[in-house]
DNA sequence: TAGCGTAGAGAACGTTCGTTCTCGGCGGGG
DNA sequence: CCCCGCCGAGAACGAACGTTCTCTACGCTA
């Protein structure tokens, strides 16, 4: 088996497993049988557990915001719609089969004290995830695209966090409205002559 | 000792601990070490480690709400100006030496999977902070006081989130302006005539 | 074909941890 | 004063895990 096919077998392994259980109730054999592939070559690939675990995090940021993206892509319309159309993915995410919160969130609260390795991936995912909401936020017409899209992180990360543990509150609807009217309030002239309209139909479809 | 006295210096240990370190860092013998108990004593009060952990989360639950609780009253002012201070009160907290995140959120990412008992505990904290933001929200002159408290809700766990991963976007702040933003925005007459007013003065105050 | 480097399978090792057991000592009832 | 039961201290036990080591077999090269 060529080098690089191992490792893709074994990062692919360590997602599914590690996601799924947690990490620490994860063994390196475990991931070892998933892949199918011998412990002295996942030792060559990753010299430790941690090493795994960064990479594997790595993979998913890259998968992740990659799927986001081309989803927003995908709709298109103004920033606006591609702002919004970011808390649709969500709802899409959230409702998939297996899901269980943010991975890096997981990651974070499980090893916070112990993992600088991981530690810095965490944070680099949120940074990242946080300039893609600038980026789109930098096309809408309002003063301060920065808070915007700080705000917008926000309740993206409370979504996620509240679909893990209170799945019945379908969080990614009450997180698209809100985003909605936080946008139509950052606009310096007052939201669109529509917005009363726009929030009323909004309210409605939700019950 | 007293039992009842053990009890409480095992969970003041274990709080101690396990919101510090994380949960499967602290052994029970760290626990009962600082708790100055003897093994068979802490046995005897909490029959397994998850038994330890779920009642180390119910007094953390407590007393998180209690001293939320009490900050707001003692703000006082409209069911509005109560509101904006639970996200006054994030970030006193977020500041305090030591904050780790939610200790909720973490203890559900690092045993999602193989503890029954936590999650239990997990979501009867979270559904607790829900109702209290809707009892708040319900003193205000809205049509949808539940939307208006998952909103606020989902901000919230955000900013704790954000706080905890990447501390120097002061989530609070950004979480308490977008909290009145929302507020703003809830009201069926539009904002109040003053809104403009104050979102330009709690911007430039955050530069 | 002989020799060598390497890979795979799995045993082995050392550590950690949750939980239970043993032993020595102390206090309270006859 | 003596005996019995309980308690604290810590050893002990079994399991799990991360990591390394051993042994065997195979493929390549001359």
């Amino acid at each position: 088996m060529n080098r690089s096919d191992a490792a893709d077998r074994l990062l692919a392994a360590a997602e599914k497993l590690y996601y799924a259980r947690g990490i620490h109730a994860v063994g390196m054999d475990d991931v070892r049988a998933e892949a199918g592939v011998s412990l002295k070559l996942l030792y060559q690939l990753f010299p430790s557990k941690e090493h795994l675990v960064a990479a594997y995090l790595d993979a998913r940021d890259e998968g992740w915001r990659g799927r986001l993206a081309d989803h927003v892509a995908a709709t298109g319309g103004s920033a606006r719609d591609q702002l919004l159309a970011v808390f649709d993915w969500l709802g899409l995410w959230f409702a998939e089969p297996g899901f269980r919160g943010c991975a890096f969130i997981n990651a974070f609260g499980e090893l916070g004290g112990s993992a600088p390795l991981v530690i810095a991936v965490v944070r680099r995912h949120k940074g990242l995830f946080r300039e893609y909401l600038l980026d789109l936020a930098r096309g809408l017409d309002v003063p301060d695209p920065a808070g915007v899209a700080e705000q917008l992180l926000l309740l993206a990360e409370g979504a996620m966090t509240a679909a893990a543990v209170l799945p019945e509150l379908r969080a990614a609807r009450q997180a698209h409205r809100a985003a909605a009217a936080l946008l139509d309030a950052s606009l310096p002239s007052g939201p669109p002559a529509d917005a009363g309209a726009r929030r009323r139909a909004t309210q409605s479809s939700s019950a």
